[in-house]
Formats: structure tokens, C-alpha cells, sequence
RNA sequence: GCGGCCGUGGUCUAGUCUGGUCUAGGACGUUGGCCUUCCAAGCCAACUACCCGAGUUCAAAUCCCGGCGGCCGCACCA
């Protein structure tokens, strides 16, 4: 049995996650999560919280629609570029990317051509199978969004995100006023996301609908190396794996995030820095060092609004490195698209230090004289006048005599010109955007697999305290002798003062700490027989097993302090003699 | 999507080739009871399965076909 397997197996035994839909067979790239999956993946993404909003100066989290009309996805690109031209072999059935089959075989871009066209140089060409020259099918596109329509008529098209990110660019206008028009500005979504891809594989690794964790870094394409959080961080470690070392076929380099920007193979500081973050992040849900490392996207990788992306890697078993998070510098692609395509201005107006002041020529067309000379031409004609460069018209019209303006000719007694001092005050212009983004799910099988080890032919799963589902387990060592209603009392106690905690009294003790350590259960409250004699109680850990022995009144505040992280479990109460120890 | 292998209680599995003694066996688990003073103890009882659908046959977990799902490889992969 593979470390994966077992993972899995236990997943599903004990309700972590599991394949959705089993009862009707099955549909692949679902799953589904269960008591101790859904809280432990929440507490994922709280902590993934901690890191990326909560401890970055003006980083903010919102919540936007999983269902979106086309024209975003026209505006982002992902209509045209989320989409496959697919071709197959009628005879051998293998299938093509078509786009990249004619260009292959014929030797002509059919970049931004339609299907009808494909398919026409397909037929004029005559072309087959490359592989078993078999007659070729017909153009076929892919996309891998799921489309929908919007209300009752077929005419709303819509598609389920296949990335947050576009929830943000698109309310960008608004956010940046509320957050009171400062940068960088850091917009961050946790959500559903959806990709209806051709073959998912590797349980929740290739999902249909997965959660997306995103952070789109808003900044000044001028203080992009500008990072003060950076310097706190520069001397991390990382294993980076470049475009070029994996052209060259060598293995990746260690290095610090630092020389890796001094040698350029980084493009800039936020990257650099959410790099760090990154790692930092990964490494507290209990992948170890040597498990993490950054790989560069090749250049066809990419994707389509992207200059630079690292991805971050970890080892899993049976699949190797596995991507669980992606850094895509984003340029200004999705907002210069959005305001194009919406109408909308997005820019963003930055404040000069000090006020320029610049002499600067105008043109001022005289209504006086165009208007009677070109009667009801004259408002297009004065509209495109006013479009010109003043000193261009001045130039054109003292070598020439005149100028042609929507077809007709202009002197220079229809133009009047002034010398205007204007000040600039600042400039505007289209941010550029940073963006971290992780899959959830891949994140919570991460970190199940790193905490799946096995002791003495028993599973204890080593989860980081912050994130286990349960915290506490309380037991009455046996079921009698009023220990049960003890144990139940400091059970509803603990429950009242918001621990997660259950209570158990079914089997023998050893069976329940071993179900305990199996869902990860960090501590392990006991009333035994001392309990009745002087209120004290033991505390068990699951990683050791070692117990300490705590008066009940003081045990809210010290499992407050353990769950805080303020204090190890060896400096709780006591030691315990048992006979483990 | 293609090819190979595979699909039996909650989990792991025996049985499938060679159809009938399979009202499907075992182990672990879960629940209830008894017992029990710290690491899956014991005893009793209960629970839960042949992936789905059609077919061949007197008879199908077993053979055939289709679907769904899993693993591996190829292809695809923001």
C-alpha cells in the first residue's frame, strides 16, 4: 500500500474527504469533505488568512460571484484562451491541439482563426494523421469553463469562474475607493472555482470544483521593487528550480530569495517577497524544508497574462512535486483588458511629489470661422481638430498652409493658438498585479500526507495544533464509579469556553486514545481514579504519549495557553508516572 | 479521450480462471451489553457488501456487452 493510499484510506474511514456522489457511482474530480475534512480545511484557510491578509499591511479579503456573465471572460481573455481547438484521428483516435497541428503541417499561423476555417485548410491541404496518416475528424472546440445561461432565456451566457481573480479586477474601482485610494493594495478571495477538465486524476489533486485561494497585489508598476516587508525575510532559503536550469536539464539551486533577485531570476521584490511568505506558510502546515520548493513555468506554460510564474512545489508520494500554489506576475493585463472592454476608467492617479509646471502649446478651433465655412461638417470637424497635438497642427500648417481635417482643408484662420502654463500634478496610470494563489484542497491532502506517520503498528496523525478538527478528547478512564459524570461536566465546561472537544467512553481506553491519534486529536483529558480524590486530571499528548497531571481549575486557562501556543505540553502541570514512561 | 489492469460490508480482503454447496467466508471496525484502574485486552450480541444496467443460462459475485468509478501509461493541463 502506497503513502497515498493509505492517506486516502484513512480519509475516507474516518471522514476526512472522500469521492463525491459513491452512492450513484461516482463522477471523478468531486469530493467531498467531511466532519474532520470540513474543519480542517477551514482552518487551513484561516491560517492561510494569517499569512496573506491579516499580517500584510492594507491587505483586504472579499467575496464575489462564482457565476459570471461572458463579456468578463472576454475582457480577461479566458473565452479565447481557456479554449482548445481540438482535432482527432478518426482511425487511430489520437487527439490534437488543431491550432498547433496546421501550423505544424502547413506552416501558416492560424492564430485568432475560426473553427470553419480550421477545419477549411484541414480539407483544402488534405491533412492526416501525423502519427497513422488516418483521415482527420472536424475541429472541435474545448473549453475548459463550464457554461451556463443566466435566468430563463437563452440569450445570458454565462460561466463559472475558472479563477477568483477576475471577481477582484472587475470590482477594483470600487474596492481601491473604499480602501481609501492607497497602494499596494492586496485583494484576496478565498472561494469556489471551477474547470471542467478532461481527465482529473489523483483524488483531490485534479478537481472539477475546487477552492481557490487568491491574493491579487495591487501595485505601482514604479515601486514594484519597492518592498519594506521584504527586507525582514531576504535571507530566506529557497530550492528554485529556473526556465533555463530546466532547459538545461540541471536540478534546481539553493539560494536566498535575495541573490535570486540580485541574478535577475526573480523578476521583481513583491514577487520575491510573496515567495517568502509562501514558504513560510507551507512549513506551518508541517511540510518539512526539503519538501518545498519553487519551480519557474516554462514560457509555453504560462499562461496567457502572465510574465513571470513560480510556481510552489511539494514532494508528495507516488506523484512527486506536486504545484500547490502559483506566483503570476500579472502585469497590468487584467485591468488594462477590463477598462477596454468595460469603458470603465481604472486607472489610478498618483500625486507627484512636487507639482510640475509645464508650458505647453493648445489649439483652439475658432467656431466663428469653421462654422460657417463647413456648415454641418463643422462639429466633426472641430471633434477631430481637438484630437491633435497642438504643435504638430502649428508645424503642419507654417510648411504647408493648411490642414486636412476629416477631409477638409483648414487655414490657419480657423485655428487659434495659446501658450497655456498648466501644472501636473501627478500621473496616471494602470497598476500592476502580484498574484498568489493556491488550491485549498491540495493543500489539505499536503497536509494530511505530511502528518500520516504510524507508531507501533497504529496511525497517529501528527497535524500542526492550529489546525486539527478536534483539540481535545475527554475520557473517564472506565465507565463507572462516577468518573463518566465528571468527565462529562469538565466535556461541557470546555465546549462552553469555544474548545472543539468530544467526549468518548466507548472501548477500552487504549482504543479510544488510538482513534484519537488517528483524526489527529492533539490533547487527551483523563479522569481516573486520582480525579475523585484530588480533582486533578491527566492530560495526554498524542505525538509522545506522555501525560501530565493538571488541577481541573486551572485546566481551561492552561489548554488556553497550549492552544495559543504560549506554552509546550511539558510545561503543563505534572509529570505522570505510567508505565509508558 | 485512448490502451492495460481493476471494482465484494465502514476499511482491508477470500471467492471469479473451472457458473450451482455463496441464505458470500475472514480480519479489523462500529453499536449495545458484560467486564475493565492508562495505550486498538477479553466475552456475548447486533450491524453492514458482490459498482450500475441489460444479456446468456434451469442457475451469475463468477461468463458476455454497455455505463460509471479507481490505478498505471499516453494525450491534455489556467
Amino acid at each position: 500500500m502506497t503513502l497515498y493510499d493509505k492517506v486516502m484510506e484513512l480519509s475516507k474511514r474516518r471522514g476526512f474527504l472522500w469521492p463525491s456522489f459513491e452512492i450513484y457511482g461516482g463522477t471523478s474530480g468531486f469530493v467531498t469533505y467531511g466532519p474532520y475534512g470540513a474543519i480542517l480545511k477551514l482552518n487551513i484557510e484561516n491560517m492561510w488568512r494569517d499569512f496573506f491578509i491579516y499580517k500584510q499591511e492594507n491587505f483586504i479579503e472579499i467575496e464575489t460571484p462564482i457565476i459570471m456573465p461572458s463579456a468578463v471572460f472576454e475582457a480577461s481573455g479566458h473565452l479565447e484562451h481557456f479554449t482548445d481547438p481540438i482535432i482527432a484521428c478518426l482511425k487511430c483516435e489520437k487527439r490534437y491541439r488543431a491550432d498547433h497541428l496546421i501550423e505544424e503541417l502547413v506552416g501558416v499561423s492560424v492564430e485568432g482563426l475560426a473553427i470553419s476555417e480550421m477545419n477549411k485548410i484541414v480539407k483544402e491541404k488534405d491533412l492526416k494523421c501525423p502519427d497513422c496518416k488516418g483521415d482527420l475528424g472536424e475541429v472541435e472546440l474545448f473549453n475548459l469553463m463550464f457554461k451556463t445561461n443566466i435566468g430563463a432565456y437563452k440569450g445570458d451566457v454565462g460561466y463559472a469562474r475558472p479563477e477568483a481573480a477576475q471577481g477582484m479586477f472587475v470590482e477594483f474601482k470600487r474596492i481601491f475607493n473604499i480602501m481609501r485610494e492607497k497602494l499596494p493594495l492586496g485583494i484576496a478571495q478565498i472561494g469556489k472555482t471551477m474547470r471542467n477538465e478532461i481527465s482529473p486524476r489523483k483524488g483531490v489533486t485534479r478537481l472539477r470544483e475546487f477552492t481557490i485561494m487568491e491574493v491579487e497585489v495591487i501595485l505601482d508598476p514604479e515601486e514594484i521593487n519597492n518592498c519594506p516587508a521584504f527586507e525582514k525575510y531576504k535571507d530566506t532559503d529557497i530550492m528554485l528550480l529556473t526556465a533555463s536550469l530546466q532547459q538545461k536539464g540541471e536540478p534546481p539551486v539553493n539560494i536566498t530569495v535575495e541573490r535570486a533577485l540580485e541574478e535577475r531570476l526573480i523578476d521583481n521584490k513583491w514577487l520575491a517577497y510573496f515567495l517568502t511568505v509562501s514558504k513560510n506558510f507551507v512549513k506551518s502546515l508541517g511540510v518539512a524544508d526539503d519538501k518545498i520548493r519553487f519551480r519557474e513555468q516554462l514560457p509555453h506554460e504560462k499562461a496567457h497574462y502572465s510574465k513571470q510564474t513560480i510556481d510552489l512545489q511539494v514532494y508528495l508520494d507516488g506523484q512527486g512535486w506536486t504545484e500547490i500554489a502559483g506566483h503570476a506576475y500579472r502585469t497590468d493585463w487584467d485591468l488594462s483588458r477590463h477598462i477596454k472592454y468595460s469603458g470603465v476608467d481604472m486607472r489610478v492617479f498618483k500625486k507627484a511629489d512636487t507639482p510640475l509646471t509645464v508650458r505647453k502649446l493648445v489649439l483652439k478651433p475658432s467656431k466663428a470661422t469653421i462654422g460657417p465655412d463647413f456648415q454641418k461638417d463643422a462639429a466633426r470637424v472641430i471633434e477631430e481638430l481637438n484630437k491633435l497635438d497642438a504643435a504638430e497642427v502649428k508645424r503642419q500648417l507654417t510648411t504647408q498652409g493648411f490642414i486636412e481635417v476629416a477631409g477638409k482643408k483648414l487655414t490657419s484662420k480657423h485655428i487659434e493658438f495659446e501658450e497655456r502654463e498648466e501644472v501636473v500634478k501627478g500621473k496616471k496610470f494602470i497598476p500592476h498585479v502580484i498574484e498568489p494563489s493556491y488550491g485549498a484542497d491540495r493543500l489539505v491532502y499536503t497536509t494530511l500526507e505530511h502528518a500520516y506517520s504510524e507508531k507501533e503498528g497504529r496511525i497517529i496523525l501528527k497535524l500542526p495544533v492550529k489546525l486539527a478538527p478536534i483539540q481535545i478528547m475527554v475520557y473517564p478512564l472506565v465507565e463507572r464509579d462516577g468518573l463518566p459524570d465528571v468527565a462529562t461536566q469538565i466535556y461541557r465546561e470546555l465546549l462552553g469556553e469555544g474548545f472543539r472537544v468530544e467526549y468518548d467512553v466507548s472501548g477500552s481506553i487504549g482504543r479510544r486514545y488510538a482513534r484519537a491519534d488517528e483524526i489527529g486529536v492533539p490533547l487527551g483529558i483523563t479522569v481516573d481514579y486520582q480525579t475523585l480524590e484530588d480533582k486533578t486530571v491527566t492530560v495526554r499528548d498524542r505525538d509522545t504519549w506522555r501525560q501530565r497531571r493538571v488541577f481541573i481549575s486551572e485546566l481551561v486557562n492552561i489548554l488556553k495557553q497550549f492552544f495559543e501556543g504560549r506554552i509546550y505540553f511539558n510545561q503543563i502541570g505534572s509529570p505522570v508516572d505510567t508505565n509508558l514512561e
